[in-house]
DNA sequence: ATAATAGTGTCTGTGAGACAGTATTCT
DNA sequence: AGAATACTGTCTCACAGACACTATTAT
């Protein structure tokens, strides 16, 4: 039973094509004390391998964190407070602990900046350019999480110094420390993707929701209008949406039906 | 204007759902010499964070290499001579420089491999679970590189050190050292998904070439066979295929119509 | 003639997208 | 009555996918 599902066009998107900005080095060498012989260096078989020659980077994970916000979508930023990139916002993140996956510390800085767990996360991309940090090679696995409104209730954390954190639009960001800026950029390249043929855009809304709801969801993540009749007709005809027979009146006008997420839906 | 694109089914494919192995801890801790103040650490405004708590993980960077070898889909591994996993064969990588950006370091390993420059390079994936290495906390960025046979020209290098260096047919692999099985698999994810959207499917063949070749490409990643004249009536619609009024003569058959890659086509 | 691969066209179904008017509720 | 949002249907076009026979070359 021969079939045919391929479709030729377009370059590929991902961004590589980054452009290290050259920084100098630090002259320190790291020699580490332990067993050295990692695995892709034995893999590697070439005698000028040898990890005392390397000094290890810093490796942190930095979350993007999105949720629906006065009808927007909108990240969580933090204002930085010294040098570099002072009084700039950037995305929260930290290091890694020894005994943790990458996935497990992000959920972690996400519970830390906003208390809330079982959300939506995804691995984005790892930006490691030379020189994107000033201060010393820093290797960041960035990953971005969707949450609900509703889990937050308010309270992202006071800041136990302080800081300022904030939500921004993701449309319309303040200026940006590190590369920040372009991580942001690929977020929404990437989650307008998915959106396409996943089902990213119900992790931002509540258990009941509205059609209309549900496509301004749709619309702040791609940041462009979508026409109603053709977003109800596609969303309702792919099965996953089953009505709750719960309606949400809402001023001067006709109430709105309230659907429920069926996450039974592999088509 | 309003316009209507989505398309909602399915939940997200990215490999979160890895489950940590959970390996016991090396005991040592690295206290770096240097500045430690790093991006992330500043960002964030917790007093918790103090990199200097933290030993830092090796980075490293294995790049998984494909081409089109008798027909098929197939990788370069190397075989390990080492604990742990002696004897089984895994992706090459290795350390980053620290004045390489990630995406060159696997450019890098690549010319070690195989002498080869000027391919096609994407970032697939970063895999850092405690434990997929038993010796130490290794994260890997991953990429994948696409190769046409015809810049090998058979000098896959030999290795000063006699270790085994060998292509795979991705879809029929050996016994793979740490999670690179898991690795390949995704990646062959990756490359079906990115075949349907992209022009990844070009950076496999010569530049000049049959729609025969072309399809078997195709067929060689998503391994399962095509309709063939669906095929042709769809890439040929597309417009980034002009002729070159060349033909391939092959057996006792009729000659075949060679094609070049336009690479003008953003539709 | 035979073998072997190159090359070609039709039909059906599905889905994307353009497009405008009616229904219901509150004030 | 007026305001405000909820809700609905048709047409066209493009594309996916099933499906079988003819064309050209070498032996």
């Amino acid at each position: 039973m021969a079939t045919d599902a391929t479709s030729l066009t377009q370059p590929n998107n991902a961004p590589h094509d980054e452009g290290s900005p050259e920084q100098p080095q630090p002259a320190r060498t790291h020699i580490p004390s332990g067993q050295v012989d990692t695995s892709e260096q034995a893999a590697q078989t070439r005698a000028s391998y040898d990890a005392s020659r390397y000094e290890r980077p810093s490796v942190t994970v930095d979350v993007v964190i999105l949720t629906m916000r006065r009808r927007r979508l909108e990240v969580l930023l933090v204002k930085r407070r010294h040098w570099p990139f002072e009084g700039m916002w950037a995305i929260p993140g930290g290091f890694i602990n020894p005994d943790e996956s990458l996935e497990d510390s992000a959920r972690r800085e996400l519970e830390e900046e906003t208390g809330v767990r079982d959300v939506y996360l995804e691995q984005l991309y790892t930006f490691g350019d030379p020189g994107r940090d000033p201060r010393t090679r820093v290797i960041t696995v960035v990953y971005y999480a969707l949450i609900r409104q509703e889990q937050l209730h308010g309270m992202v954390r006071a800041g136990d110094d302080a800081a300022e954190t904030r939500w921004f639009p993701v449309y319309s960001l303040p200026e940006m420390a590190f590369d920040h800026q372009k991580i942001l950029t690929y977020t929404m390249q990437r989650m307008s993707g998915k959106l396409e043929y996943t089902t990213i855009g119900f992790q931002l809304l509540p258990p009941e929701f509205t059609l209309g709801e549900l496509q301004e969801v749709y619309e702040a993540i791609l940041n462009r209008p979508l026409d109603k009749r053709n977003f109800r007709k596609k969303v309702l005809l792919t099965g996953i949406l089953e009505p709750t027979n719960h309606t949400r009146k809402e001023g001067q006008h006709r109430p709105a039906a309230l659907y429920r997420f069926n996450p039974r839906a592999e088509n």
